[in-house]
RNA sequence: GGCCCCGUCGUCUAGUGGUUAGGACGCUAGGUUUUCAACCUGGAAACGGGAGUUCGAUUCUCCUCGGGGCUACCA
């Protein structure tokens, strides 16, 4: 019994929906979509909805399902109807669902606009070895079709294995004109009688997106690439239930820099890992939207806001592009240095504390305890550390490895870092001893100002900047590349910034 | 193999029947500077090929070549 009332007008604001299935953690492609759902969502004030397509249930499991909801909140892509928050076509789990979709399937069985079919799976390959061997498309051709309905149905009940098959059109051209890649025809010929459902209780995807979208009152179907081939089968099958059709928009693929469709085994693709290295949800969303549309301008830089503005589908590019992991790591170095240095602090400890550099003070609020020396510090010391590195950061995993020197109570490092290009030990010796001097003087007034005053000044004597300043700042850093001398003297701290100019002398 | 989609620097792209074919990432040379980064200036780098239409094609048409996707009782 159907007894949902067609409804062909469409509705006045347009309805999208992602649907992912749980068989993995949030894909780079699939955040894509959503982007592109979100976006013509959002600027048409329609409804952006969330469904889970669950009903393989051996690959589905529920910490993917997790991991895709709390990935895509993470980037900022919220959803108004969807499994965790309900709506007016509840549940939004096909798993759920499956009672849904059963009167649709005897609907078509009862108007013989579907079969059941017995054939064996070894049956049906070497069909479609024989029609792959004589040049014809792989298809059923219909072999089960001639059944007797009742006497098929009589077989199933006494368990013998079959499946629900669509009669499908012979010879005639199903086009659909996509909003992206235009006017597409296919031949239902090539398509064959395709496989709809299991069984009354398991519809294939197929089905159930159809049923779905049309249940939940889906006006545009955005979604890659992948599944233009996909189109005309959901025509089809909605056609032979009545239903009306929704619009259709496919996405270029997203490629791996080999050009084929991003793949697990060469890239990193699950969203969750580039949030666990560091990458801001501002900086993937940035880049993605560029990987595929452009407004027609020379720009770069977008916020979700502004693309909510500018976003159309007719500048959706058509080609598939391939993911530059360089310019996202560029992108999101932009975007780090655009954050505000509390924020940006913020984000960095978690790295800090799993490094082995800081505890948070349990009861104490926002200070922390440097492991090694048992120091407590502030917030506002841990920003200045950070701060040195701001416009130095790429990806905020990086963080312990560039300041670990802060957390350090002795540095390791070889006596030839000290000495700057052709200059000799002794040279540097006698130059760090004058930064020692010069510093030593400072000691009750340790501001950035004078230790720049102090350090140029016994530069000047010497003749050369570089002998005094890169020893200065090996030994306070024990780097090859850092920030400033000076920054790093400031932030050190007057004691310790001695001490490590004394023990790095003594090395010379 | 069959069907479908796509084709401007290495990559993401802008663009027009006549442009020095523009920007960005990356690369590179300088500048700034104690190093690195950031920043500034410059450089190398592209219309896949062949016909046709046209006074003129990167742009329009056809063919070809190349790349990709799909081709499940997965989604």
């Amino acid at each position: 019994m159907i007894d949902q009332k067609l409804e062909l007008s469409a509705p006045d604001r347009p309805r999208v929906r992602l649907a992912p299935s749980p068989t993995g953690p949030l894909h780079i492609g699939t955040a894509r979509t959503a982007l592109f759902n979100y976006l013509f969502a959002r600027q048409n004030r329609g409804s952006f909805v969330l469904r889970v397509e669950d009903t393989d249930r051996q690959r589905s499991k529920k910490k993917w399902e997790k991991d895709i909801l709390e990935n895509l909140a993470w980037l900022g892509l919220n959803w108004d109807e969807g499994p965790d928050k309900g709506g007016p076509f509840a549940p939004y789990r096909q798993s759920q669902r499956i009672e849904l979709y059963r009167p649709y399937i005897e609907r078509l069985l009862k108007e013989e606009k579907a079969y059941y079919c017995f054939c064996t799976k070894e049956d049906l390959t070497a069909q479609k070895e024989y029609q792959a061997s004589i040049g014809e498309p792989p298809r059923y051709t219909g072999h089960c079709r001639q059944i007797d309905p009742e006497e098929a149905s009589q077989r199933v009940k006494k368990g013998e294995p079959a499946v629900i098959r669509l009669k499908t059109p012979t010879d005639q051209i199903v086009s659909f004109k996509d909003q992206i890649c235009g006017k597409t025809d296919f031949n239902t010929s090539e398509l064959g009688d395709f496989i709809i459902a299991k069984n009354l209780d398991e519809p294939l995807y197929n089905l159930a997106v159809v049923i779905d979208d049309f249940l939940m009152k889906i006006s545009h179907v955005i979604r890659g690439a992948d599944h233009i081939s996909n189109t005309p089968k959901q025509i089809l099958i909605a056609k032979a239930l009545d239903l009306p059709q929704p619009e259709y928009a496919h996405l270029p693929l997203v490629l791996s820099p080999n050009r084929r469709k991003l793949s697990k085994r060469e890239e990193v693709v699950a969203v969750s890992d580039y949030r666990n290295q560091g990458y801001l949800p501002q900086a993937l969303m940035n880049f993605i939207i560029l990987l595929g549309w452009n407004e027609g301008a020379d720009r770069e830089i977008y916020s979700l806001e502004e693309l909510i503005d500018r976003f159309t589908l007719e500048k959706v590019q058509r080609s598939g592009g391939i993911f530059d992991s360089k310019r996202l790591t560029w992108m999101n170095g932009y975007y780090i240095r655009q954050e505000s240095l509390p924020v940006l602090t913020r984000m960095c400890i978690p790295y800090l504390i799993k490094n082995n550099y800081l505890v948070e003070v349990p009861n104490g609020s926002k200070k922390y305890q440097i492991k090694e020396t048992k120091e407590i510090v502030s917030l506002g010391y841990l920003e200045k550390i950070i701060g040195l590195y701001q416009e130095r950061l790429k990806v905020v995993s990086e963080i312990p490895e560039l300041v670990d020197y802060f957390f350090k109570k002795e540095l390791k490092y070889q006596p030839e870092l000290l000495i700057w290009k052709d200059k000799d030990k002794k040279e540097i010796k006698n130059a760090l001893n004058r930064a020692i001097k010069g510093l030593s003087n400072l000691k009750r007034d340790w501001s950035l100002e004078k230790i720049n005053e102090a350090l140029i000044q016994a530069a000047d004597e010497i003749g050369d900047r570089g002998t005094i300043l890169w020893p200065v700042r090996a030994a306070l850093t024990g780097k090859e590349n850092s920030a400033s001398p000076f920054d790093v003297a400031y932030v050190l701290g007057a004691q310790k910034t001695l001490e490590r100019l004394e023990k790095a002398s003594k090395l010379l």
